[in-house]
DNA sequence: TGGTGTGAACCGATTCACAGCA
DNA sequence: TGCTGTGAATCGGTTCACACCA
């Protein structure tokens, strides 16, 4: 196959951006792009570029570049954006709303297909096309749907139990937003955290270490 | 001084972790945490915990372990939690929005105290006691409060444009949300980037990794 | 000449092992 | 005995330099 050890966190963001950016680009107008093009992309170096791209299977073409439609179809297999891949939502709040509505996602192969809250006053009711459903109905509904991802937007202290009911539902990816503390998963469920505070803290650190760096000087 | 060098991003990321879990300690309980507790609660191991802390000063008692509320006392210095923080926002659509209600930031010592979109039909209005304002009075704004950290939700196409504004009026760092390419700030500034489809994408990565490895076992 | 692929060197972060202190 | 602090060893990712190909 194609990819043969797991890829670096950085790998695959860096990945993620080349992905983006080659689709960006209008195919009519160059065939091939150079490892310096697309280190530019991502803030690294050309040299990071190629070996991220070597990963895979060498396709770059001396002198050249790399041909655009190829090192499209592999980042495709990849990031498995050939086929559409059905994602569930839990805890509608102003975020899972928001993440509904956004339309990132649906420009890429993820597609919302269903909601779920605990609050009666909004089951039932449609967020553009995505019903909410009630909480106890996760397990046939993700059963129907074949839905292996899910996203979490509940507040922290539910968040452990609705991981748990995730997992038992057959989910076996999740992308939480609860700034809950360390959620547990069994072996073989992948668990992302995203933590709106603790990037805020980060770049608050970030930006006084700038500023003394910057009176030191 | 306390902190000497540059900490990693792991490692800003590891003690706010801890920051989040010692003061969700019952303070009555224990006067002491130690590294091994610690280690837990990032999923790392005690050394590793207690490599992030001497990264400050030196604080742990030997067979005791870490005094809970000196501790406490240097990662509220580390993230600047002593004192309130003014950030504005810029984007309000069904992002910003959650943002802005978003209960985990006041809890923090963070305050979104304007937000700033360019439709006028949004203008004027309130988001709980934030004012939304036009794009245009941003200046004199980030001049009235102080603020130095700004948010960004607006669409991609935009954001680059924002950022430039944010920048000229005197924001020092910037938290983007909007799925723009390579976004750049002149040296001094700090940018860090959160990308709901990214994370989406490195998760479905994960998952494939996850099954591939199963597969072959 | 221009640009890829890659081994070697480098660098930083994590882990280990253990000395030392209460 | 329990737990910290830390040098040493290790591991992994990034950068460098250059051979090689069109």
């Amino acid at each position: 196959m194609d990819v043969d050890k797991r890829l670096s966190t950085s790998c695959i963001y860096r990945l993620a951006l080349y992905e983006r950016y080659i689709s960006s680009l209008d195919r009519a107008r160059d065939e091939y792009v150079s490892s310096q093009e697309l280190g530019d992309v991502t803030g690294h170096s050309a040299a990071q570029a190629r070996k991220d791209l070597t990963h895979g299977i060498s396709l770059g073409e001396p002198g050249k570049g790399y041909e655009i439609r190829k090192l499209e179809a592999m980042l495709t297999r990849i990031f498995g954006k050939e086929k559409h891949r059905n994602v569930i939502l839990v805890g509608v709040g102003n975020l899972g709303l928001a993440l509904i509505l956004y339309k990132g996602l649906s420009l890429q192969q993820f597609r919302i297909v269903a909601a779920f809250d605990r609050d009666v006053t909004k089951i039932g009711k449609y967020v553009e096309d995505v019903l909410i459903r009630d909480i106890r109905n996760l397990e046939s509904v993700v059963t129907r749907t074949g839905a292996d991802m899910a996203i979490v937007c509940v507040p922290a202290q539910s968040a452990q139990q609705i991981v748990d009911g995730l997992v038992s539902a057959g989910i076996k990816a999740i992308l939480n937003f609860a700034p809950a503390g360390r959620l547990t998963v069994p072996e073989g469920i992948v668990l992302q955290n995203v933590d709106m505070s603790i990037e805020l803290d980060r770049l608050y650190y970030l930006l006084k270490a700038q500023d003394d760096s910057c009176a030191n000087s």
